[in-house]
This record gives structure tokens, sequence and C-alpha cells, in this order.
RNA sequence: GCGGAAGUAGCUCAGUUGGUAGAGCAUCAGCCUUCCAAGCUGAGGGUCGCGAGUUCGAACCUCGUCUUCCGCUCCA
């Protein structure tokens, strides 16, 4: 079977057994919009909460916050989101490929600029030693052409950037004669612009309305309150605030299932550091990530690290931690050393100091940030998709199993009577009215045990309890383990303790600090 | 947004040259069952994606429309 067979499975296995369901499914689905079902809930719920705990819990100088959806429409200002998530987009006819029509003219511009630098290659082979190469630059006339060139298109094309002159950028291609790097053609459709975050009007009167915008990241809800939670909580340089929360980015194509939708989930971590220290803080964190990743268990090969070489203007180092989906290896979670941009950008555009007052040295100064920001969604899909297994079992029958990590599994447990009479149904309840206290468990008594059990594998559940005849003689009960689909028998009453140890989190999370 | 394929029950699909809708699985109820999806009986569930047109009559023919899937940009 090939991945893309795998994958078409997966997605049909994940609606019919609650996993993810298509949003507004009634109205024929909403483009790149799912909803999580009764087990997706559970699945998604145990995520957050396993990546919270092994922050906010495990380090003393980690906390959390929850900062509002809505933000004052200055943030995306100061945060370059309403400048950059404003690209001008052209296509070519032929080819029909899109483009940002600022960086068609940037590809120009750069082999213009090539074009003089073979001009200095010639003249230093033909000046020998002799070669001055800054008056070169200054008087050969080819030089100077070209140099003039660059000059004319970088006005035109940042004035009409600046004028938001859309047809004017594209007069501005046909004129430089740019043509399409595939087609190779200049066959070029009118310039538009995708606004790629959501507005929407704060007010409830037309006229009296604002508009502001659905956050397109979660990232500045946490600069904006750090001196807030920095003075409230009395918090010492480093230290990081954790937030998971929802984002929102318009995006002109979304597919591939969850892994790009319009409306997604971040959990994000800024560390905010002493400059000079950032990049201690950033190999910390990008170790620190990925051993988190890996303590899933889904798998070492699964991941792995793809560091940026073309960094954004405000960072000095970035990377990806990727994983192996069944499209291939794709960005799960961005670690970047962001400086003192974001803090800098909030001073100069709310005029409030943003500084921190370091104690032992008796400065203050802007932190720096190291950021780790994790896809929820991404995170729940890795899992989703490195689980699910079509299993040739040794009698010839196939099963489908959810191998999740049994701490994220959405049920941890399910407890059967063998059959429906003399009285198991009755010691599985009792049974079931203990354990249900520490752990999420499921009742079934419909159908044969076989199926149940392969019911309870369909949903990752890690473990079966099933109360049979001897247990109404000597209290013990079989436990089923999901993944070697084995048996052993246990006292009803050490069930508690056992389980415990295979399905508390803390015995995960203390191997992560 | 542009190009290609497909839309019939929850799922997988039948449905003859146009004649008023079917199977398996799943679901539910009851019976039967001593551990890995297959026993028996019965029940519920479909405006055949939607809207026009042709026709005495359309799941089927024609046109439109919507949605989903596959290829092209961005990035968590």
């Amino acid at each position: 079977m090939t991945q893309e067979d795998l994958f078409k499975n997966l997605i049909a296995h994940a609606k019919e057994y609650g996993f993810i369901f298509p949003s507004s499914d009634i109205y024929d689905g909403l483009g790149a919009v799912y909803d999580y079902g009764q087990n997706g809930v559970e699945l998604k719920n145990n995520i957050k909460k396993y990546w919270w705990d092994s922050l906010v819990m495990m380090y003393d100088n980690i906390t959390g916050l929850d900062s509002a959806v809505f933000m004052h429409p200055r943030v995306w200002e100061a945060s370059g989101h309403v400048q950059a998530f404003n690209d001008p987009l052209i296509d070519n006819k032929d080819s029909k490929k899109r483009y940002r029509a600022d960086v068609l003219l940037e590809d120009y511009l750069s082999k213009l600029e090539e074009k003089i630098n073979k001009e200095v290659v010639k003249g230093k082979k033909r000046f020998g030693e002799a070669f001055d190469e800054e008056q070169f630059r200054a008087t050969n006339p080819n030089v100077l052409r070209e140099k003039e060139k660059i000059g004319a298109v970088r006005e035109r094309m940042v004035k009409a950037l600046n004028d938001n002159d859309l047809e004017g950028l594209r007069q501005l291609i046909v004129d430089c004669g740019i043509a399409c790097p595939v087609s190779g053609s200049k066959n070029w459709t009118e310039v538009r612009k995708f606004n790629l975050m959501f507005s929407t009007k704060l007010g409830s009167t037309e006229d009296g309305a604002s508009q502001i915008y659905l956050r397109p990241e979660t990232a500045q809800g946490i600069f904006v309150n750090f001196l807030n939670v920095q003075k409230s909580g009395r918090m010492k340089i480093p230290f990081g605030i954790a937030q998971i929360g929802k984002a929102f980015r318009n995006e002109i194509v979304a597919r591939q299932f969850i892994f790009r939708m319009r409306e997604f989930e971040q959990m994000e971590m800024q560390f905010f550091v002493k400059p000079g220290e950032e990049m201690k803080w950033y190999q910390y964190w990008k170790e620190m990530r990925l051993r988190w990743h890996l303590s899933l268990g889904l798998g070492e090969n699964m991941y792995r690290y793809h560091n940026h070489d073309k960094l954004a203007h405000y960072a000095t180092a970035a990377c990806d931690i990727e994983f192996q989906f069944p499209f291939g290896f794709k960005e799960l979670e961005g670690i970047h050393s962001r400086t003192d941009f974001d803090l800098s950008r909030h001073e100069e555009y709310s005029g409030r100091k943003l500084r921190y007052f370091d104690p032992e040295t008796n400065e203050s100064y802007i932190p720096y940030v190291v950021e780790t920001s994790i896809g929820l969604d991404r995170t729940f899909l890795s899992v989703l998709s490195a689980s699910y297994k079509e299993e040739l079992l040794e009698d010839g029958e196939t099963r489908v199993v959810l191998r999740i990590p049994p701490i994220l599994a959405p049920v941890k447990l399910a407890v059967f009577p063998l059959i429906k009479k003399d009285g198991l149904p009755g010691v599985a309840h009792d049974i079931l009215k203990t354990l249900r206290l520490d752990h999420h468990c499921l009742y079934d008594e419909k159908d044969s045990i076989g199926k149940r059990y392969r019911r309870m594998d369909a949903i990752g559940t890690p473990y079966c309890i099933t109360v049979d005849h001897r247990t109404l003689e000597d209290r013990t009960v079989t436990l089923r383990d999901r993944d070697t689909m084995l048996q052993e028998r246990i006292p009803i009453e050490s069930l508690s303790g056992i389980l415990d140890k295979k399905l508390n989190s803390k015995y995960w999370l203390e191997k992560l600090v």
C-alpha cells in the first residue's frame, strides 16, 4: 500500500472513530476547517497537558498565560503582520504558477547585481594587480548602466509597494521584461493582494466600529503582557511564558487534512534572556524540545532538525523540528532566536518602556527572546499518523490499531464483562467505579469479546480489563495490552497501582528536565 | 484563485437501452455465547450533492452550480 493510500485510510479512520470531522459536515463541509470529535478532543487535551506540564509545571521560571484572540490593531502594525501579510501576488497564465510580485522584482534585481559582479571579475582579470575595485565600480560604463537600472527599478518598486499601487507593480514587471522561470512567458495576470489576517469589526454599530484582526499568531499576546507577567509574578530573567491558543490565517491554499488549517492552535513558549546569552538558550531549547518529542516514543527516525539558512531580518538563528508525515518531512515546531525585535517594536509603537531591571547588575535592558512554537494540530497529526497501523496477525486476520502513547490516548481503559449475565456486568461496573476517578474509562458489553478488543484497538485504548467467571471465585481479572495483545491475570485490588505506573504522565515528565 | 477526477444509506459500492432504490459492513433491540472483529431474529436509515431543461416518466440524457479529492504559493 502506498503512503498516499495509507493517509487516505487514516483520514477515513479519523472520521469513523470520532477523532476528526469536517466542519459543518451536513452542509458539505467548510474548506480547511475541521472539528475534533469525542476521541479527538481527548487526544488533543492530553497533548496540551503534556506540553504544558513539561514546561509550566517542571520549571520554576516558566509560567503560563492565556491572552485574548482580539488585540489592539496597533499590535499587528508593530509585529509587522499588517505589512508582511499584505503580499502582492501575480500569476503566470501559462505555467499557472503564482509568485509574489516583489519577490519576482527582487530576483530580477539580484540578476542585475550578478551582471555587475561579472564585470568586476572581468576587470580583475584584465588589470591584474593594478585593479582598484572601488574605482572600477565608480567609473566602468557597463557597471554604471546596470547600477542606474537597479536604482530606477528599486525606486519604482518601493514607491508602488508603499502607495499600494498594484497596477504599477504589474507595469514594472512588464517593463523589466521579467519572464516566468517555469514557462518562460511574460503572460501575467493582474497583481492582487491576499491579506492573510482575518478582519472583523469591534463595536456593534457600523460607523463607530473599528477594524480589528483575529490574531495570526499567539506570540504577540505574550510580548504585550511581558511586563504584566514579569512584575506580578516577580519573574527574574531568564524566564519563560507559555501559552496555548487559537490563531487564524486566511491561507490561499490550505490542504493536507489538518496540517494546514485556517483556524489552528499553537503552543508557544517565549523565553526571555539577557542579551548576549540568546545563543546559549537557543541551543538549550533546540535540544530540549526535540527531547520532548522523542519522549512520546513515536520513533527517533521520525524527527529531524532543519536549520534555516535564510533568516528573517529580526532573527539571529532559527530551526525547525520536522516530522515525517505521510506526505514527507514537514515542520512541526519552530525554534527561533528573535532578539529584542518584538519588544523593541512594541516599545516604539506603544510608547511604553518594556525593560527589565536586572537587580544584580543594576542595568535595565530589553530582553532577547528565544521562541519555541509548536503546532498543536500538527502534533496531533504526527501522533495519529505515526500510531496508525494496519497489522497482519498470525492467524491471517488484520487489525487496525492506533499505537498512541498511553499517556496521550483518548481512552485509557475499557472494562468488559466477558458475557453479559451471571453477574459479570455488576462486577465490571464496580471496577469501573473506582478506576474512572483516575482515568478516562469506557464500559462495553455488546458483541463478542474479540470485537470489543478490536474496537478499543481502533481508538488506541492501551488497556482492557475483562471480568470473567474466574473473577467471581478469586477476584482477579485479565489485563489485556493493546500493543502485544497479551493478557495478564491481576487481582482487582492491584489494578489501580499497576495502571498508575503505566498511565501517569509524571513518570515521563521527570525524564524531561 | 487556476487546471484534472469524483459526488447514490454512517462506510464500501451495485443499479441493464430512461420506468419511481438495492447489497455487504456498520448502528439499534432481542436471543445465543467461557477471551481477540464472521451465530440467529427483527428494526431504523436515502429529495440518488443542488437547481433548471428534455421527456408521459430522469439516479441515468443536456446545461448550470456547489462540494470533495489530486497538482501550483506560504509556513505553525
